[in-house]
DNA sequence: TCTATTTTGTGACCTGGTACCAATATTATA
DNA sequence: TATAATATTGGTACCAGGTCACAAAATAGA
């Protein structure tokens, strides 16, 4: 059965890029023991680009996406802000953002909005997160969209009082206290921004 | 001064690489306003690989990082773990973990840090954070190594209180009490992963 | 054995380069 | 101002890792 082979080494073929993306044509016709134009045309057949398409894709999603966890001061995108009352930012739940068995959002990624919004609210050069008080109330899933809304609630020299409120749609997803602190001198005590 | 535009040009070349790394030398000459040969004789002086090669090594490094920090079930380092009972996991901060005013750890990554401990420690496939109630005790700053100690301190059926403490050094850097759940089915209620 | 499918090979072409060489500016200074 | 040094440009041959189109060979199934 001819076609039964096909079959098989297609699929084969497309766990294997799958989980080495840097193969060329060459190699994966050694692989599979069959000869490169075969492999082209698997290729083409399941619609897969080649090597250095696949490259640049993980490449350019890549560049994206650790910028985006690994340099913004915000997390999210900001909605609405006025310093030291309130603000919303809106965060899309990304491939990147869930477990892979189950399909929720890792705690973290609403943490960082809720924390960084937080953060934002306070007017000062260097702010803070003193201690935070928060709840999950349910699973964030793939796909969702999560509006964190922030409010100053009480304010007494350098320390803030903020509750913090993340929804999706109208269900409360998670909810929160969070003190902060601004700070002039950058080397002083207590919290982490 | 012929040397001087060179060099100029050089020190724009490379900053222009750096923050945009998929250009081709033809998009660069246009740039600069000089010919192809001209961008691959500075790129050559200056040892920076073709654009395939910077794509290929942003690709196989965000590769592993975004595997790392995106997927990893647990950020930090393990150092050791005995389910149920205690684990303790080292982080060290690195430059993108810090804000640009502050030389401060952004909070998120300590979260992370505890709370995929605290996951980690609790036997089940699925397993989510249902409530946080933490302190940051003092800033953490570029280059220090966080190392977080999660201790299973009760469990009532699915329902597991951790507690957690992240040092540097000897010095309590955060400390907070975790209630986190085991799940059976995905699709129940209650917290984020 | 015959036919349809699968596999392989071939040649022309593409991008984004390397490596090298010669020609042509441009510039600094004797 | 002429000349030597330096910088820039253009051209050729070559490479990897492909695309696309087409023909030929191998093989399986009836």
């Amino acid at each position: 059965m001819t076609r039964h082979h096909k079959h098989e080494r297609h699929l084969a073929l497309r766990e294997e890029i799958e989980n080495n993306p840097f193969s060329t044509d060459e190699q994966l016709a050694r692989r599979f023991g069959v000869s490169v134009s075969t492999i082209r045309l698997d290729r083409a057949e399941l619609g897969i680009p080649e090597l250095q398409e696949r490259t640049r894709a993980v490449a350019k999603e890549a560049y994206g996406t650790l910028k985006s966890l690994g340099e913004a001061e915000l997390i999210g995108e900001l909605r609405e802000l006025r310093i030291g009352e309130e603000g919303t930012t809106v965060l899309k739940v990304e491939e990147s953002m869930v477990l892979t068995k189950a399909r929720v959002t890792r705690g973290h990624h609403l943490f960082a909005q809720a924390n960084s919004l937080a953060i934002a609210l306070v007017d000062a050069e260097i702010v803070v997160t003193g201690s935070v008080d928060m709840k999950f109330m349910r699973p964030v899933h793939f796909g969702e969209i999560v509006s964190a809304h922030g409010k100053v609630v009480k304010n007494k020299d350098n320390k803030y009082w903020i509750e913090i409120t993340s929804k999706v749609d109208d269900e409360v997803v998670l909810a929160g206290n969070w003190i902060v602190f601004a700070l002039d001198k950058p080397a002083q005590r207590k919290g982490a921004n």
